[in-house]
DNA sequence: TCGCCCATACCCAGAAATGGGGAGGCGACC
DNA sequence: GGTCGCCTCCCCATTTCTGGGTATGGGCGA
């Protein structure tokens, strides 16, 4: 049964504590699934200078070799399909996603001559958290395991997980406790409301949420209201939904 | 098989071309896994307040009823979780992933005597473009599915795409750009700095500061410094990392 | 060469946030 | 009964942000 693998091998992945752990647990199961190789990679920091947080993977030296001293990943195809689709990918299904470059296509030719071929890439995002991929190959020689695709998917998706957590991001701890009062106004603030709009939302003065703001800002001790504001969808006490689309319902 | 089911359910989701037809591909899924109610709820959109959204569901209406009369979705605890997971979640480990408060706690309670008890969410995101969520639910008499709970993974996943592809697949997104030193500025500022203390961190002076910043939020049409931040920051532009982990290498 | 964008710098006036202080009422808990 | 947390309200001074201007120089492509 397929499923039981998935659920073996994603116990396996999940229950890893290393890097090197992640790294023996995913070759076992790139291999159990019929890939000869993978690859994982996640960032934490999509913007500019924060670079790849992690990458595991076992594709030959050779290819790793030219994929990073020229800098191949800062336009490579499979990776920005990756930040377009909300579904793990085919390598042949890329041109539906995301237009190709020339340039880019002779790159696939390339890499198929060092042994990565065809492959299966499972994105995973989360907005201003991580971005991050997972990717099983074949070699020239090999067919793609088409049968386990929907495995491939769980299983680079535990992978994600896995290296999320080991990356560093695990759920903070002992975060501050907010009153039910001051977390309203926290939402409003990051809503862009000014404390007099706020105070006229819930009905009570312009002082008392100016001092439940105050408040608030000492507990989580930032000294600013879009710090405070960061600290708390960081800790998930708001979330993007609350601030972005509390129209759709008003 | 179960793996075969999901094959068979994602085929009939995936080749749905309305929303009826998603509901209905929905609807059969989730009987066949076990649950007795699913949600799908998607939001298409980054910049300014442009943007569509889906919600697909077979709630009972005397709960979808009190949800929406009372605004509950302003502040869904399962939709912040959604926002801070990459995996499909438990409702009962919610409260691992992020806080809840004693309101909160009583609205599920509630929801329970609505007949919506336990569920399985699935969350998807991709940055600036899409969020969702996909929930499927058991009533207060029925055990979770729990061997289902992979399959639920893979359908949720399929729901979502599905519905963007229905809900219209806007990818060309128009978000704003910044230059690099409006960025430069919008990053300070989310690290708690006002525009004198960048003025000195990039060695300009106080008002070209102000004058970057204040280009920032026209393009982001954010009339607050706080917004700016919020919407840089789910663009990807910016990343938690970036603002909370600058202090590590400095 | 002209136009456009970018970065830089400066000015102003009004609105908002920050950081202090104090105080009363109310319910929970010991 | 006393203490503590929470919500409410008020005062102050100072800093910071917001929303308008204007202007110079450099680079880059039409």
């Amino acid at each position: 049964m397929r499923i039981k693998l998935a659920e073996d091998l994603g116990g396996g992945i999940l229950s890893a504590t290393s890097a090197d752990d992640l790294h023996e647990a995913l070759l076992r199961s790139a291999r159990e699934m019929g890939f000869g190789h993978f690859a994982l990679s996640l960032e934490i920091g999509s913007g500019g200078d924060a670079g790849t947080s992690v990458l595991i993977h076992n594709y030959p030296s050779s290819w790793a070799d030219v994929y990073v001293g020229f800098n191949l990943g800062a336009s490579d195809p499979i990776r920005r399909a990756a930040e377009r689709s909300l579904l793990g990918f085919r390598w042949d299904d890329v041109p539906t996603l995301i237009p190709v470059s020339d340039l880019e296509q002779a790159m696939f030719d390339t890499s198929r001559r060092h042994g990565i071929a065809d492959g299966y890439t499972v994105p995973r995002h989360l907005p201003g958290e991580v971005t991050a991929s997972c990717s099983f190959v074949t070699g020239p020689l090999t067919e793609l395991p088409v049968s386990m695709l929907l495995i491939a998917e769980l299983i680079g998706a535990f992978a994600i997980a896995g290296a999320r957590r080991i990356a560093g991001w695990a759920p903070s701890s002992d975060r501050p406790k907010l009153t039910d009062r001051q977390r309203d106004c926290v939402l409003w603030a990051a809503r862009g409301k000014s404390d007099w709009e706020i105070s006229r939302i819930l009905g009570i003065s312009h002082d008392t949420v100016t001092t439940h703001v105050k408040e608030a800002r000492d507990r989580y001790d930032a000294h600013k209201r879009s710090s405070l504001i960061l600290w708390a969808l960081f800790d998930g006490l708001i979330s993007f939904a609350d601030i972005f689309r509390w129209r759709e319902n008003a």
